[in-house]
DNA sequence: ACAATATCCTGCGAGC
DNA sequence: TGCTCGCAGGATATTG
């Protein structure tokens, strides 16, 4: 599930690799994914070069030379594949989970940018450049959570106006903090020793500032590894992300805490699972 | 006005 | 063996 770290990794791997790169062809078989059509989106897009690639929460964005803009969404099990003459017989792009290509991106020199989305939540759209910034759901987005703006100050502030409800559905909506998902809130709230059941207000001082900090050490180290894995995500070389390998609580109910080896927890917060330990946590 | 739930998809593992 | 069922989840739409 691509969270703030997975898309970091792509964006910056994107840069790498096709920036400079003129668009030769767009195909897709998923056609329902890719706004606001196939037919708009080829138009808008071949022809043009790769001038620069962001992030803005968890959404990629490939600008063009021509004022159009590429934005990308992978949703839960998208991820894209840069292929090139040199590396596209590499074992790591026959892993089953890249197998899934919907939509494909070619280039003047035969690169290939390609979209696997196994269960097809994920989308693209070409818009004006300028328009980027107002699309819905990029124009609702909270503080990135790794701008350096997001501060003690700011973070008070949030919990004054949206701090009713509990602190794990907070820290997923991205209208308040842009870039965490349901891995890195466990994650972030173990790192602090905070339930996630705690409604957000009652958060104290300390605890805030510890919470802010762990969002900011878990999401920056999460990127040294290229983010995780667990199941589905690959980065654009087919590979996958090594953050699974140190994370503390994620996806561990039933096994031991990696700090105090009291057996971890796993609780529904709206539709979706958070884990903690019932010890290290309060 | 706010918060909780349903929706889109597909593959996988559990249970019968 | 082969079926059904539930689960995974980001963000939007809908309902409460």
């Amino acid at each position: 599930m691509p969270e703030l770290p997975e898309v970091q990794t792509v964006v910056s791997q994107l840069k790498e690799k096709i920036v400079g790169k003129k668009i030769k062809t767009v195909w897709s078989e998923w056609s329902k994914a890719v706004r606001p059509s196939l037919v708009a989106f080829k138009k808008h897009s071949i022809g043009a070069r790769v001038v620069g690639t962001r992030r803005m929460g968890k959404h990629i964005i490939i600008d063009l030379d021509n004022q159009y803009s590429l934005v990308i969404h992978l949703k839960m099990t998208g991820h894209l594949l840069v292929k090139t003459d040199e590396n596209r017989e590499n074992t790591s792009f026959q892993d089953p989970y890249n197998q899934y290509i919907h939509h494909i991106i070619t280039f003047m020199d035969g690169t290939t940018l390609e979209f696997s989305d196994m269960r097809k939540f994920g989308w693209m759209e070409v818009i004006p450049t300028v328009e980027v910034e107002s699309l819905a759901s990029i124009a609702s987005l909270g503080i990135d959570a790794l701008s350096e703006k997001f501060t003690l100050k700011l973070f008070d502030k949030m919990l004054e106006k949206k701090g009713k409800i509990k602190i794990g559905g907070l820290l997923l909506n991205q209208e308040i903090i842009a870039g965490i998902g349901n891995i890195y809130r466990s994650e972030t709230l173990f790192q602090a020793g905070i339930l996630p059941e705690r409604i957000a207000l009652s958060l104290s001082k300390n605890e805030r500032k510890d919470l802010l900090s762990s969002i900011k050490k878990v999401l920056k180290e999460a990127l040294k590894y290229r983010g995780m894995s667990d199941g589905d995500f690959r980065d654009t070389n087919g590979e996958e992300g090594l953050f699974q390998k140190v994370l503390g609580v994620y996806g561990r109910n039933g096994k031991p805490c990696p700090k105090c080896g009291t057996i971890l927890r796993r609780i529904k917060l709206g539709q979706r699972s958070a884990f903690f330990c019932p010890l290290c946590q309060s």
